[in-house]
DNA sequence: TAAAAATACTCCATAGGTATTTTAT
DNA sequence: ATAAAATACCTATGGAGTATTTTTA
């Protein structure tokens, strides 16, 4: 069973008659009578009188006609719902990267797009040891950075893990060193 | 929007694929995606999410598969409905009625089955005097007579007005009358 | 590379239209 | 006799199938 049929079914039961109803839903007076029958065979029940001077409902057809209109409710709470939720779901999304992270965002702002695609994606340029800040300002609603910025105001989540290589002259002091610390290179 | 399209979105959601839903529901997997498809254009929102791994659900994606639920429900609903209807519309209604006003039944009978097709219709051949006291005790359901019972228990409805003609020789006491009351008749 | 989903195309079922008949008042 | 619904028949839209390509992990 379909909405579309329970559509045809209330009209023809408000307007009380086939011919004003295909009127009323654009279509012919055959094509709803069609769609009656099809309907009534379906749920095998008659849902219409059609003997009396003006058309009636069965007992059937008074239950159908009852759901119709909760399926009608429903259908439009479901708009409703749905168009609540665009108003939350398109606006701007400012993230903040340097050069370097950047190129690992990439990736992430596709899939994002995918499933968001009202929602326009910023990418702000700015200075790594920055980030953590504006993002507790609220300028950006999420950074990617290359440390952990060890603040509970904060939440941070691996995207991404890099290897980086060390590479040295012979002759410098740490060129024969199998590795090197990153405070070792501070010094 | 039709149904069907809410569940085969339903199917997918639950079984997290496009292929095993379309097992389910015997569609084959191409069907199932332009179902998905069509249903996306129209409510214009992405309700699923291709990207990953797992197949997941976008925030319109998990709005509609809660209302899909609804939906089925309100259908399961509407059939609990109809079938405890069902439970009270078949049966069997017995009719007292003699040979001459059986005649005007008839077409009250024909309109009756239209309306209520499961329900017999034991038309029970009675002496008209003796259908109110069946009709008290419960022997019959509905009775037709061609006077009124005067009885509180029962409520009497007009069904057929006929005419009589009282066709008499010219030579008999009444012969040269314009109108003859019933009870001279019995006199 | 293997799986799952999307696309291309073809076909056919069925909803809907036009013309007409039947029914009810 | 008239108005409304049902029926007959035909057409065409669009949903579903098969075969294939694309995508992603």
């Amino acid at each position: 069973m379909e909405l579309y049929s329970l559509r045809v079914f209330q009209t023809v039961a408000t307007e009380k008659s086939f011919s004003r109803a295909a009127e009323k839903i654009l279509r012919t007076q055959p094509a709803v009578s069609l769609a009656i029958q099809r309907l009534e065979h379906e749920l095998k029940e008659k849902l219409i009188d059609r003997s009396g001077k003006e058309l009636l409902l069965t007992d059937a057809g008074k239950i159908v006609f009852d759901f119709s209109r909760r399926f009608d409710h429903l259908a439009m709470e479901m708009n409703i719902a749905l168009a609540e939720m665009r108003d939350n779901s398109s606006g701007v999304l400012v993230v903040g990267a340097n050069e370097s992270t950047s190129l690992y965002l990439l990736h992430h702002i596709v899939n994002y797009r995918r499933l968001y695609p009202k929602v326009k994606v910023k990418v702000r340029r700015s200075l790594s040891s920055n980030i953590p800040s504006q993002l507790i300002d609220g300028e950006l609603e999420l950074g990617v950075i290359s440390f952990d910025p060890q603040d509970d105001r904060l939440q941070a989540e691996v995207i991404f893990t890099d290897h980086l290589a060390f590479v040295v002259s012979p002759e410098h002091r740490l060129g024969d060193r199998e590795s090197v610390s990153i405070t070792e290179l501070g010094e």
